[in-house]
Parts: structure tokens; C-alpha cells; sequence
DNA sequence: TCGCCTTATGTTAGCGCTAACATGGAACAA
DNA sequence: TTGTTCCATGTTAGCGCTAACATAAGGCGA
């Protein structure tokens, strides 16, 4: 009875009760109580009910830190994305969170806001917490980031992109190729005058590649190729900067859907198909979004949610294939 | 020379290199080695310079997570929002993490997916980490999981709501408040059938609530109220199921933009101010999306990511105010 | 009956680091 | 000279847990 008045989820200091203390009311050693928690199995019916009542009563909550520590294994995942706000990678995170949680592991998240600096700060962070594998959107900015990356010795994954060099694994889709498909397309349209906006990020610009070349290839003049910071108000008056362009690829659905907005302002966009529209917008990353307004978005559908699961699969696995390309989709709908 | 020959990065064993490794080859003991990261102004400069060069040849990085069970600090705050995709709740977490970041803090993220067992669940892990604060989206759905929180003894932020019994801090705004505004603002406005589409989550019901008090107490019939499920293809064809309604409060922009979509199909959305709409709508969040769209989107504006600001805050005091009303506003635009 | 396996539990050592408390020397006032 | 103080560094012990290796007791075939 004395005992039960200790409040519980605290031990006898007032701070948190431990193995030992459990083991103690248990009647058993340490390692018994360990086993109750992590192999119930190799524990004898009534010595685990003994110690279940134990961890009851005390209010006992295990501390991973301590067993991270004894047993080099920290059931973690360091994941790195540019922003977790208003964007794409939400869904990775939340589908390689999915995946990761019911397998026992954590995800430590940290946002690098498309600044080398602070990317390599937080990816030397993360590595202090040990993670057991790291996966990033895109690759390492910095030799720097990369190196330390490589040092840790765990698997790593770069997704949104199919880089030529992975330092392990990769899973994302071919963002130069995209970036062909919506040129072909354009110019299948008959449109003559193209324009790219998007940022410069490593992804953004190989987008933009392989729309310039495409288009190049096809005999149209270079694209105009208009640069926004991440504010989407950009966009909004981006057209005014493109006199004449009859076709526009946006870098993600977010800066066409602002493009849009600001052509409507200008009177230039229709509610019929895309072959009214006196300027064509693709988009990129397929928002559900996209579907919901009108005209209804084209765009180059990404599966980020499959992204981020394919990345926590490769995260488990250490021989079999290191590179998945899930690909992508024109999705051609009333814009473009 | 030959020591130089051993990869950055692995240790003799081809493990990690540890503290002392350094410390062996700067000629110091372990503690110096500790000081030059966590308090170089304690030691000498050139003795800096010697641990420093160590560090360097042997690619040492911290183990944070013996650090944390030394020191009892882990640097790290458990984040648990119900989804992190297509969500208000990113602006939160990235405000937060914002914050947290150059505190020397780390992010531990959680979903609980609107799922009371799951919540439970990566409530316990989530502290089994040993966090030194925890915020969270809305309060815990179960007593268990209240009780965890309580018996963890370290500050607890519930976010996006103002609950009556707050575990501890609290850094949002009243829900049911936001229900009564949008309500006193269709009422002015004379319209008589309102309607509430959502789901039905903590904070849905309690704008829910604030919408029907405040209807009834304007000699309305009673709103009907719509429950969708996660997916926003419900609110598309939620105007079919809501005959005869002249105003609709959506939980959340999406679910207002996907019924406006809905609108639309059926005839019944104008490009023309509030006035002009047969069907007046009104969103919560303040998605940018909101003001891109045809009609521009009304909606109750919330700040998530000062919330997020807010909530990092109040984990780093311990006293002063612990209940941060970050209020809303009602924003009108053309949809009502 | 003996040896050998199986099952249940315990003992020991140590993961890599830091808090707390020495230690030894230089600087300096009385 | 003799404290006294400060600075730079070291020693010791231990955080809470688990891996690896005992140990003990029963079961069982030959």
C-alpha cells in the first residue's frame, strides 16, 4: 500500500522510474524486466505478468536512449526535406512515415529551406543522433554534406530526383525527361513561344533542361525561363514579364496554379479545353488541387507518397535494386 | 602517416570514432575533447587547434545519443500532428521546427492519422525517446493518453485548439468562435439554409457547435451538417447532398475549394463578388490556394505557423502565460 | 543413471558520453 | 613569503540499458 502513494512515472527521486526499479517490485533481475519489454516470448506467463504489473503500477516507460546506447541501435531515420510547408514532400513524409512507424522507427525530421549552409548544418545533426538510415529529397548540396553522408556508413536515400552519382540509394523519377515530356507536348499543340518558371533548385533546373533542349530540338526559339523565389506571389504576376509566350511549364503546380490566376487577371484564360486557351500552363506534382479548379490543371502527376514509401523500403533492405525510378505522368486536363 | 591511412570516419574497429579516439591522437584526456564541442571557450586555443585537427583526420562526429543519456538532455521535442500531408498542420511544423532548429533542437515526428490507438501508440514511443517537450494538434484523445503526458513531467504544447483543461500550454485558438463568426456572417449577409461540411475531429465538431448555436440563436432552422471522410472527393459532390442550401461553412479550404468544384459543375458558382453567389462559401485555413481561385475564397484565416512559433516557445519557458489565444479573422472574398 | 538439450533467469561488463569534483600551476595582493 | 583566486585540464563515477555469456532446473532418450 505504501508503495502505491509513490505517484506514478515517478520513481522514488521523482524522476522517472527505471528498469531496475521495476525489477525490484518485480522480484527480478534487470534483464528480465528488459526481455518483458522487447522478447515477451522468453519470459515465463506469470514472471511477465508479475512484471507487467510492475511497469503498471510505477507507470514505467522504457527509455530508448539508454537502449540506443547498449545496443548500438537506435530505431531512427533521418529525414531531410528542403520545407515541409505548402509543398510536395509532405506526402514523402508522410508515406515513408507510414511505412517506418509500424516497423518500431522514429523520424527525426529537419528542413533544409534550399540553403547549403543550414543543409549541412542539420545533416551533421542529424548524423549525431545516429540514425540508422537517412533519406533526403534531392542530393547533398555541399562535397561537405556528401562526405559526411558517405562517413556514416548507413543507407542512404535521395528521392525527387535520379541522380547520376547516388551515394547509395535512390528513389524518384527523371526530372530532365519531365521536363522533355511537357515540351514535346507544347510543341505537339502547335505552341511556339515557351516559358519556364520555377526556382533554381538542383530539380527545378533540371526540369528546365530538358524543356529547353526539347523545345530547341523541335526548331522553337530558346524558352524564356523566369525565375521565382519561393513565394508563389511571384507567379502570380509572372506573366506580365512574358509578353507574347503561349505556353508556360510551371516548376510545381503551386506556381501554375498562381500563373493561372494572374492570366485570368489578364482576361487570357478560359473555362473550355486546353485547345481554347490562348496560353497553356503545365504544372508539376499533381495536387489534388489541380483537379478542383477551373480550368482543371495539366500537369506532370508525381506519386510522392510512393516516393516516400519506396525510400523507406530501400531504407530496410541493403543488397537488391538501389534505384527505383516510379516515374511520371502527363496528366492532360483543360489548362494546357 | 600511417594513422592517416584509416578511412575519415571509422574508428580501428571500422566503427565510429569516439571521443577518446580523439583525444588519444590530440594527446588530451576525453573531457577536454567534450569541451572544444560543447564549450570551446574552455579551453585553450591551441590546445582547440590540436582537438579541432583530431576531429578533422578522424571525421569524428558526436554521439548525441550517449551525450543525451549522460547529460540527461536530448535535444529533441516529439511533434505529433494528425497528418502531415495536404495539411494545415505543415505550416505548423515548419514554423515550429524554425524555431526549434537553431536551439539546438531536433524534431521527432509523428502521425497519429486521426486514429485514437495509433495517438496512444506513438504517444509511448514518442516519450520512450525521452523528449524534452512534446506539442501536439489538439488534446489527446484518450485518458491514456492524458495520463502519459501528465506523468512525463516535461512541458506539453496542445495546439490548434484553446481546451478548457489544458495538460499544460496551450497555443491556439477557439474553434467554436470561428463556427459563430462564419454563422453571424451568412446571417447578415440573409441567407437562411446553412450547411456545415467536415469531419469530425475534436476541432470540426467544436465549429460545428459554434456554427449551429449561433444559427439557432438567429432564428434559423438547424444547419445540417455534412461529416466527409479524409478524402476531399467527398466535398465534391457534397452539393448534391445538401438541396436547398444557400451557405455552406467548410471545415477546411479544401474541403471548401473541393465543394465549390462541386458548385461549379452544378451551375451554381459565379465569377461575381458574394453577392452574386446562389451558394455562399466560406472556408478555414486561409490556403494561398484560397486567393488564386475564381471566385476568390472567403475563409476564417489562421496563423499555422505562428501557432507552430507560439507552441516552440512555450517549451523553452516554463512559467509566465501558458495559454496563447493566436485568435483567427475572417477574411471575405468573393465566395461569401 | 547419465549426459545433453531446452527453458527460464541471472551476472557481468560496457555502450560513449558528461557532471561533479579534483589538481596543478600562474598571477597577484597583502 | 603565504594565502587566495583564476584558469586549463584531468579523474572518477555513472547515466539506463542490452549483448554475451553464465547458471540452474527440469525433461528425456538410451
Amino acid at each position: 500500500m505504501s508503495s502505491d502513494l509513490t505517484e506514478p512515472g515517478t520513481g522514488p527521486s521523482g524522476a522517472a522510474p527505471t528498469l531496475s526499479e521495476v525489477a525490484k517490485r518485480a522480484g527480478v533481475s534487470s534483464i528480465t524486466v528488459s526481455r518483458v519489454v522487447r522478447m515477451p516470448d522468453l519470459v515465463a506467463p506469470e514472471t511477465r505478468a508479475r512484471v507487467e504489473r510492475a511497469m503498471r503500477d510505477l507507470g514505467y516507460v522504457p527509455n530508448l536512449v539508454a537502449g540506443a546506447l547498449a545496443s548500438a541501435r537506435t530505431n531512427s531515420v533521418g529525414v531531410l526535406v528542403p520545407t515541409i510547408a505548402n509543398s510536395i514532400f509532405a506526402d514523402t513524409v508522410q508515406g515513408l512515415s507510414d511505412k517506418l512507424e509500424p516497423l518500431g522507427f522514429s523520424v527525426i525530421l529537419a528542413q533544409s529551406r534550399y540553403d547549403a549552409v543550414r543543409e549541412d548544418r542539420v545533416l551533421a545533426a542529424l548524423l549525431s543522433r545516429r540514425p540508422e538510415a537517412i533519406i533526403m529529397v534531392g542530393s547533398p548540396a555541399t562535397e561537405e554534406g556528401s562526405r559526411l553522408l558517405r562517413n556514416a556508413r548507413i543507407p542512404i536515400v535521395e528521392t525527387w530526383d535520379l541522380p547520376a552519382n547516388p551515394i547509395d540509394a535512390v528513389a524518384g523519377f527523371d526530372n530532365y525527361k519531365a521536363g522533355v515530356a511537357v515540351a514535346k507536348h507544347l510543341v505537339a499543340q502547335g505552341r511556339k513561344q515557351l516559358a519556364f518558371i520555377g526556382g533554381d533548385d538542383p530539380r527545378g533546373t533540371r526540369r528546365w533542361f530538358g524543356f529547353r533542349d526539347e523545345a530547341l530540338a523541335s526548331g522553337l526559339s530558346e524558352p524564356r525561363r523566369l525565375i521565382l523565389d519561393r513565394k508563389d506571389s511571384g507567379s502570380v504576376a509572372a506573366h506580365a514579364r512574358l509578353p507574347d509566350v503561349d505556353a508556360v511549364f510551371a516548376a510545381n503546380d503551386a506556381h501554375a496554379i498562381g500563373f493561372m490566376s494572374g492570366l485570368r487577371k489578364a482576361g487570357l484564360l478560359r473555362d473550355g479545353p486546353a485547345s481554347a486557351q490562348p496560353v497553356a500552363v503545365i504544372g508539376l506534382g499533381d495536387l489534388e488541387m489541380g483537379q478542383l479548379i477551373s480550368p482543371t490543371l495539366s500537369t506532370i502527376s508525381v506519386h510522392g507518397d510512393a516516393i516516400g514509401r519506396t525510400a523507406a523500403t530501400l531504407t530496410q533492405e541493403r543488397g537488391g535494386e538501389r534505384r527505383i525510378d516510379l516515374g511520371f505522368e502527363l496528366v492532360l486536363r483543360d489548362s494546357g
